[in-house]
DNA sequence: TTGAAAGCGCTAACAA
DNA sequence: TTGTTAGCGCTTTCAA
């Protein structure tokens, strides 16, 4: 935070009213188009230039506090912790919203304590705040928020949130999903990667979670695998999956299990003959490796429909339920 | 934009205020800790006391707008059209500026005007904005931002832009590293792919240019190769660079490289024997696929210097130049 | 040690 | 058709 600025001249929308010999009112009336606002043709061009002129912005700060609605989209999330398949839908969330008059922006703490975390966002008293597999955003998270006047309040989460829109989509889906798949091809010792970098968790637990509840029903066993996304990493858990003479291995996602496919690669062990290898997220990546990763796709809600529902959410205060996230195993030559 | 709100009930510093029976003055001292305020610790602890009870939570516009500061830093990226590199950066950026005190949010608007685009920045009315290679901070775009009162305007961009604190790295010495590097291995008809998906091309372009400089220099051609970031669109490129009887191929960065590179692999063109392929960025893919990928390594400044010198912009108005990136070739066997 | 009051930039009744 | 005016929630000077 800044302590010591010394406040430059900036233009205000009384500067403009002042240039364009109208008031402030009538500058407000022309720039936000008011709808029963009836402005003269040459006053409503005249405030225009001479607001371009003087390179007028308006203040979103001061618009929002005095008419006491906000555009802003808060979205927490931490760029470097998702993969491609999340940052595109993101990418393209912020596009539908800001097609719908919203200005998004993504928000990339760390704070780790959920109420902290929501006050963080509370602070900037955004219309609405769009979490996706972020563990942060509890009921008590949803309260806190909706107490600072955030209209809808959205979270892609594993269940159900009380107080909070919910798309449900339950990430230890995808790790029995896997396991399922490889008992279908005869596996029954499995290595589950635990990628060991900081904000991953979120998904990983309970996809190892997931792994473990099936390979019970299945009557495989389950090893979890801490990871570093590195060579040398995936080079030594390699070796430890022959050591314990794994069978096939869930690798976390299609990033991690493309690095260890080529250390198995260098060792000599044969994928997926010795050892058969599922990945998830259905990345790109997944197929520029060879042996091709069988991986596990995502159905998020269409970034349309959730631009829609957050609408819905702040225009009437309630918004059909959003669709189920779901996976489908998609076979390739690993497994 | 919203526009039928109902406001809910919003806990302000009034009702902290009432609550404790003080006036909304000792809850501002209390609250920021205000240097010379001499508030008793009886009252003191009541207020913060009370505050936590009715879940108090400060509004942050109002707060900048009153006290004529900001703590906000926006940084404006598209999350999906950067790479892991970029986006590990990013959020240690974020991380340092953070525990300066500011609040780091990024904005992903395509807004491709850069006037346009430097108005919605303003508009939030941020201390600082910070643009990597973003081609729309121009000197026009940091204007608009210094007039609205933004105290550090900070860019990383080919060349410095004018009232911009620019840290240079110019993208076209990546493109002329790896052809320097393919000649040096005996190449001289090199492709170069330009990747065909939005976003991209701030990176793309000045990469080519690069290129295209260095081939001239050493007596080789360049052939510009578009590609989506497609399997199908890999395998079409990688028959053209048979056609064409390509010896070379710069692939943009590792990951439209490593596509390429499988392509190859999957119509028997070996590499590095009948074609030497080079990636960018330095990413662990690079290392995941085999043969691995030779790459150009980044150096950006440290997340802690750029934070560092966004503070002092803000605090101090100017602060020492930021280091040049640089780059540098990492051989590996794909070349 | 605390309170009263002014005002940041803006919008939206209500008047004129 | 336009201007006047009262705040939105907050900080900060000045007085008490």
């Amino acid at each position: 935070m800044s302590t010591e600025q010394s406040n430059p001249p900036q233009v205000t929308s009384a500067d403009v009213a002042r240039a364009a010999g109208v008031s402030r009112a009538t500058v407000s009336f022309v720039l936000n188009e008011t709808p029963g606002a009836r402005v003269g043709e040459t006053t409503r061009a005249r405030v225009l230039a001479v607001a371009k002129e003087l390179g007028y912005v308006p203040h979103a700060a001061a618009r929002s506090l005095r008419a006491g609605r906000s555009d802003l989209v808060v979205v927490p999330v931490s760029v470097s912790a998702i993969g491609r398949l999340f940052s595109e839908w993101i990418d393209e969330v912020e596009t539908a919203l800001g097609r719908l008059g919203y200005t998004v922006v993504l928000h990339g703490d760390r704070t780790s304590d959920p109420v902290a975390a929501a006050q963080v966002w509370a602070q900037l008293r955004p219309v609405a705040v769009v979490a996706v597999n972020d563990s942060r955003m509890t009921a008590e998270a949803g309260q806190v928020l909706t107490r600072a006047g955030v209209r809808a309040v959205v979270a892609g989460a594993a269940a159900p949130v009380a107080g909070v829109t919910t798309f449900v989509g339950d990430q230890s889906e995808i790790g029995a999903a896997a396991i399922g798949h490889l008992v279908e091809r005869g596996r029954t010792r499995i290595g589950v990667v635990m990628p060991a970098e900081r904000g991953l968790s979120a998904f990983a637990r309970p996809r190892l979670t997931g792994a473990q509840r099936a390979a019970e029903e299945h009557g495989a066993s389950v090893t979890a695998l801490p990871m570093r996304y590195t060579d040398d990493a995936a080079a030594a858990i390699a070796l430890l999956c022959r050591e314990l003479e794994l069978d096939g291995v869930f690798g976390y996602n299609d990033e991690y299990a493309a690095l260890l496919g080529a250390a198995f690669g260098d060792r000599g062990v044969a994928v997926p003959r010795d050892i058969a290898l599922v990945g998830a997220d259905d990345l790109v990546l997944g197929q520029v490796v060879r042996p091709r990763l069988t991986s596990i796709r995502y159905h998020l809600p269409s970034p349309e429909l959730l631009a829609e529902a957050v609408d819905r959410l702040v225009q009437e205060g309630s918004a059909p339920p959003l669709p189920r996230v779901w996976f489908e195993v998609v076979p390739r030559q690993s497994s």
